[in-house]
DNA sequence: AGGGTCACGC
DNA sequence: GACGTACGTGACCCTA
């Protein structure tokens, strides 16, 4: 193998780390930005470049022998902040976890160790890297030798070669040295010549080669300022090309071989990342199967099992869609011993069979909707599930992306096959052998009873024990009824709907095609804004990333300047139904006449559910047109009804009770239309004055509250300026005092804690609130105030979903849960039962969380979702 | 396969 | 001044 070497300024690049990232921080309260860019540093490093020897060499003080020169050098620097000196001592400890050698020489900067060993590399002719955020370093480049500059973070990097140096220059790495003699260097405090930058000294070095020919050549040189400032500071020109010279000799004690790289464990970087609380990393670190990984378990039979200890249940399914995919194994864990069964065989197993349907017996679980499910489907019902790692992990920190049991091993510090590995990715994937398969279903179930007690443990340090027994827990076996039940789906009229669809589409695309003059793909983007934009010569409202813009506000302004335009906007919504539900929806409907969509539990930031394999909580609403795909979904049965439950404004009225606003709460005692008020209060009017524009531009602050949306977000939903939209940000916020009360100390809280919560406990961290960049800072700062009052919504209509699940149970009504869309329930009721079910669910939902102000359900019901309005 | 763009819901 | 600005899912295009 070649060698090749890898000198680290450790300190400039520190520096560069931490002012490149925001300020993080562990649980202990210790910084961590510097070494975690300096991690990321040391990763694309090895990765890239792969070198055999490596070191990183440290300032070791603050005074060296260039003071003795220069009494000023580095002198007026700021001084090093208290958040970076205390990072130093973990940076050494990362460098020591990844086996590289660190040096540092009192008297000497880093400097002078990298030129030491840089000469004595080149000597051997072996390639040598310089990793810097110091151009100084340059003048040691050779065709041995690069140096790779970090420009701005820590990931865009210059190589400076001769090559490049030549280039940029027009003189090679040994001038490098009379170019900061002439021009000096601020940071360092070295003076160089008055009135000399870098353009005038390079000037000078191209026409006279180094600072002791200029100033031998001083008679030559024109310019009455400059000849004058170059007589005066030759002396200071002469010194600052010393102090800007780096030490090739330096008395150090380490050599080449000592920096040759011998070891690559990762234990110590595990330990390392775990303290600095370092997830990703400890994420990525395991991808190659490591030498701790345990050896093939010795399955237990099933009777070996101890029954009367808490369990771990582990069953999967083949690929993601576990209500309809094939179903693997079931591996089941004592905390001793081990066993794996056929999916075929747990149900004719009556001894497991009564044991998984035993409520006493403590189950832990990686995911009880899926587990739910699946079992369902196999014809035993599961209880006594008394954890699920999968909702813990989630409620810990609800950006964990949990795509399997490795993933939250990982998190932990543990280390597990993944899932990709076992099964493969993409069109490769496959089931291994049974071996194969029942090894890696019993280690997961290992690890998924290990993990419980560790989970559990963090769950309950938060206050999050009850959030998850009482909320999410109960939730994901009423989700898996949900999803098992689903909701009929009418084919025909969605049949009917994509006929007469397809012949308005068709009007619709001879026109467009006609009035552009050729035949293009209207639904490609790009051939679109050709079309508009260089064929027409429509005006170019808006760019993106990739070319012209051509998304609705566009064309609506466009909107009148060509006849295109109307049909082309007619043409999107009609395609968007058309492909994604009038046809999406028709190919997922089951043999049973029914869509089962899966919910998702456990991604998003804020706590509410996601529906996916359909979503089905984007169904068309607003514009007519779109909302007929609702009469589409209809109750099972003759004589029976959908009805449909939603909370009015739940998430203004969380904010009413967080902030505890009297004049907002007093509109939701008294009844008031929120808007209304909203725009009574801020543009100070009486009710009667409110004019519906008034109303609307009420409706969209609060829309923005409630979203958290920017000062640029209502400009454009409002279609007025930035200026004008915070003014209303600022009337409301002065109108409602409470609430600008809150929103400060939200954001306070948050950059003391790290993270905010909703009413239910539920966590959302916010590690952006403390960054130097303005706009990743804004953005933290509206999640922080957003996600409480969204968070909190989503608690209670989940509450109320548990809490209907339980109530229903001890009544007579035969009515059935089907859809949840963030705060709206859709169920089908048998006609006879609608009234009374009405008042049922009202209570629960209005009753599922007292509030300081009352929560208002309305619903509706009618032959299909579309009816029940 | 993975990104970008667009559009639907809350 | 900072250059991208609620959260999701999915269809389609285009490039790889």
């Amino acid at each position: 193998m070649t060698e090749k070497l890898i000198l680290i300024d450790g300190n400039s690049l520190a520096f560069r780390a931490f002012y490149a990232l925001p300020l993080l921080k562990n649980t202990a309260g210790i910084h961590t930005n510097a070494v975690y860019g300096f991690t990321l540093l040391l990763e694309k490093i090895i990765k890239d470049e792969q070198p055999t020897h490596f070191l990183v060499a440290f300032d070791a003080g603050k005074t060296t022998f260039r003071h003795a020169t220069y009494k000023d050098y580095k002198g007026g620097r700021q001084k090093t902040p208290q958040e970076l000196s205390e990072q130093f001592p973990y940076i050494r400890k990362l460098v020591e976890a990844y086996h590289i050698k660190h040096y540092e020489l009192p008297n000497y900067e880093a400097d002078d160790i990298i030129g030491t060993l840089s000469k004595e590399a080149t000597a051997n002719k072996m390639e040598t890297i310089i990793i810097t955020g110091d151009r100084d370093l340059t003048q040691l480049v050779n065709d041995h030798v690069s140096v790779y500059y970090t420009k701005k973070g820590v990931t865009d990097i210059d190589h400076y070669t001769p090559a490049f140096i030549h280039e940029k220059y027009g003189f090679g790495p040994e001038k490098i040295i009379d170019l900061k003699g002439l021009m000096g260097d601020t940071s360092d405090n070295i003076p160089g010549v008055p009135g000399v930058g870098e353009k005038t000294a390079i000037k000078l070095l191209l026409e006279y080669g180094t600072v002791e020919e200029v100033i031998a050549h001083l008679d030559d040189i024109k310019g009455k300022k400059l000849n004058e400032n170059l007589t005066l500071h030759q002396a200071d020109a002469l010194m600052s090309k010393e102090l800007a010279t780096i030490n090739t000799a330096a008395p150090i004690e380490v050599s080449l071989a000592d920096t040759l790289i011998t070891e690559d464990s990762t234990d110590n970087k595990i330990e390392l990342f775990k303290s600095l609380e370092f997830k990703q990393m400890l994420g990525s670190l395991d991808t190659a199967p490591q030498a701790e990984e345990v050896a093939a378990i010795e399955l237990a039979s099933l009777e070996e099992i101890n029954l009367d200890n808490r369990t771990s249940i582990l069953i999967d399914c083949f690929k993601e869609n576990y209500l309809k995919n094939e179903i693997l194994p079931l591996a089941i864990s004592d905390g001793n011993k081990t066993a794996v069964i056929t999916a075929d065989a747990i149900a004719r197993n009556d001894t497991l069979a009564a044991y998984l349907s035993d409520d006493s017996k403590p189950k832990v679980v990686y995911d009880a909707k899926k587990t739910t499910v699946l079992l369902n489907r196999l014809g035993v019902e599961i209880k006594g599930i008394e954890f699920d790692i999968t909702l813990a992990s989630y409620l810990l920190d609800p950006s964990n992306t949990i795509i399997d049991v490795a993933e939250i091993a990982r998190l932990e510090g543990k280390s597990l096959t993944s899932n990709d590995q076992i099964f493969g990715k993409g069109a490769k994937m496959a089931i291994p052998s049974d071996d194969v398969l029942n090894d890696y279903f019993a280690k997961q179930a290992v690890t998924v009873l290990e993990l419980s007690a560790i989970l559990k443990d963090k769950l309950e340090k938060n206050e999050q024990l009850a959030l998850h027994d009482e909320l999410e827990l109960p939730l994901a076996l009423v989700l898996a009824k949900m999803e098992m039940r689903g909701i009929t789906v009418n084919k025909d009229e969605l049949a009917a709907m994509q006929h007469e669809l397809q012949g308005r589409l068709d009007t619709l695309i001879s026109s467009i095609h006609s009035h552009a003059g050729q035949e293009f793909n209207i639904n490609s983007p790009k051939q679109l804004g050709v079309v508009l934009f260089e064929d027409l010569k429509l005006p170019i409202i808006k760019k993106t990333k990739t070319g012209y813009s051509t998304a609705v506000d566009v064309l609506e302004v466009l909107q009148g300047k060509h006849p295109i335009i109307d049909d082309i906007l007619i043409y999107r919504q009609l395609s968007k139904l058309q492909s994604t539900y009038v046809e999406g929806l028709q190919k997922m409907i089951g043999s049973d006449g029914r869509i089962h969509t899966r919910f998702n539990q456990v991604l998003a930031q804020t706590g509410r559910l996601s529906s996916v394999d359909p979503n089905l909580q984007n169904i068309p609403i607003r514009l007519d047109e779109g909302r007929k795909i609702r009469k589409a979904f209809t109750a099972a049965k003759p004589g029976w009804v959908i009805f449909a439950a939603d909370y009015s404004q739940i998430e203004l009225r969380v904010l009413a009770h967080i902030t505890g606003d009297a004049s907002m709460s007093e509109a939701f005692i008294n009844g008031t239309d929120i808007h209304t008020k909203t725009a009574m209060e801020v543009f100070d009017v009486e009710k009667d004055e409110v004019t519906p524009n008034m109303r609307r531009q009420a409706k969209a602050v609060n829309f923005g509250i409630v979203y958290g949306i920017s000062d640029y977000g209502l400009s454009q939903s409002l279609g007025i300026s930035r200026k004008a939209a915070q003014k209303f940000i600022d009337d409301y916020l002065a109108s409602f005092p409470n609430v600008k009360q809150y929103m400060d100390d939200i954001i306070q809280q948050a950059k003391q804690d790290e993270f905010v919560s909703t009413l239910m406990k539920r966590r959302r961290y916010i590690p952006d609130i403390t960054s130097r960049n303005f706009n990743l800072r804004g953005f933290a700062e509206r999640t922080a105030m957003n996600t409480p009052i969204q968070g909190s919504a989503a608690d209670i209509i989940k509450l109320a979903m548990v809490n209907y699940d339980k109530a229903v149970k001890a009544t007579e009504f035969s009515a059935e849960l089907l859809l949840q869309v963030h705060d709206e329930l859709i169920f089908e009721v048998p006609e006879e039962e609608v009234e009374a079910f009405s008042l049922f669910v009202k209570d629960i939902m209005e009753h599922a969380l007292p509030l300081n102000v009352p929560l208002l359900v309305e619903s509706d019901f009618g032959q299909s979702w579309y009816d029940a309005k």
